[in-house]
DNA sequence: AACCTGAGTGAACAACTGTTCACAGTATGA
DNA sequence: TCATACTGTGAACAGTTGTTCACTCAGGTT
């Protein structure tokens, strides 16, 4: 934002032998693909403090030291760009998924370890989350669905993995994808307060643990209450 | 959009007597409220497919049929025309929570009857609930926090209610706000659900409703299995 | 060697933005 | 009755935007 004073301050030097990008003999596919990755990057960089709805093209490729008419080489609108966003950030997702199932089997509290693994991955990957947090309601529809779908499918696999636990290995499809729901509702919420907290008093992240860990056992001991659905109604 | 073509024609015809915006002898404060509820409902009718992030001045002032110069005699930023708008739709809000009480007292199935008004409620205030929805992760960070902090607030009043319940009237009052929180969590959950079923499938709305239910009536029996936290951890 | 492909460039375009300005016209208070 | 206060106006400002264009020039191919 601040550099933008080589802009030649002669006055027709235009003609200049333009610098080639890449000095080193890259193959051609990496080349390209380390100005999407600057695309992408940059876009998540600014989505900080932006909404998608609101992100630009120019500021985009300003962003990734790029020029505005490169942006095309790599994207049609700016709502790709939010989809492929959107794929990186469940792979994150699923990441945590893997990490809490590992822990999970080593550990007599899972709560305990599922959210503390939870509470660490948001930490290091806050991009990511508050990027799917906050376009989850995006007006960018396509990308809105996107995240829709990813978060039900989450839903999915987690119900599947409560049907292994004892307490709920009885309990009808429907039930568990209930209980996932929830739960996965709990994990949106957490991942919004850390956020919050983190930026604003990073010492209160222990609390907000504490307070997920207690939300979590409650829906726990209501499965214990729970008289799964026999019949209609 | 379509109809900017009244730009004079002719030339230099800029000198007309200008129409008074007021024929009637309208109080000077009436008119000027006036002008300031156009503002408001254009926007909030742009905010239906747009974030407040990207709300423009000028958009909004021609939605309410008025120069851009008039924007600042009512506001000074977009942020304060959006604060009024925390503050309307939050208004929206209590009056539901009204409905619900009295309808609660009336009733002996107190969750049915609850999310019945809910749904009612967000369907005919789809403006208000979509922008709080979407708002609570605005990058404009004062309405953000407005947002956060009604809906805090609405928790500790729902917390208030639910000491009078028998099931929970002992409890202590964290547990309390925990059991909220989770309940305003739901029905956060429950109005994004419905949106987006009323735009694109207004037939499924009773399955959304059962589907509330479900849950509401899940959280309410966990209440049962509940321990309430007595000493520490 | 010569040729082609295609990623990245800078310039140009019209369209739009936020904000300020002097001004007009009226309801209000003297 | 006149003067004042104040809401709304249109014009103007310098910026910024999305998108297209002809172009260069290196990598890959023949």
């Amino acid at each position: 934002m601040s550099e933008q004073l080589c802009q030649t301050g002669g006055s027709t030097l235009a003609l200049v032998p333009r610098p080639p990008r890449s000095r080193h003999d890259e193959p051609r596919s990496v080349d390209k693909s380390r100005t999407r990755r600057a695309l992408l990057d940059g876009a998540l960089d600014l989505l900080r403090d932006r909404s998608l709805d609101n992100l630009g093209i120019r500021e985009v490729t300003r962003a990734a030291g790029v020029a505005p008419a490169a942006f095309y080489r790599h994207f049609q609108r700016i709502d790709d760009l939010g989809l492929v966003l959107v794929e990186e950030a469940f792979a994150t997702l699923r990441e945590l998924m893997n990490e809490a199932r590992t822990g999970a089997a080593a550990t007599d509290d899972i709560i305990h370890n599922s959210v503390t693994v939870l509470v660490a991955h948001v930490r290091s990957h806050q991009d990511h989350y508050r990027f799917i947090a906050r376009e989850q309601f995006s007006p960018v529809v396509p990308v809105k669905l996107a995240i829709r779908r990813e978060i039900k499918l989450f839903a999915t696999e987690l119900s599947t993995d409560l049907a292994r636990l004892p307490v709920t290995n009885t309990w009808p499809t429907p039930d568990l994808v209930m209980l996932a729901d929830l739960i996965v509702g709990l994990m949106v919420d957490t991942a919004k307060r850390l956020l919050d907290v983190l930026e604003e008093a990073p010492e209160r992240e222990p609390e907000v643990v504490r307070e997920t860990e207690r939300r979590l056992r409650y829906l726990s001991f209501g499965a214990t209450a729970w008289h799964p659905t026999p019949g209609p109604h």
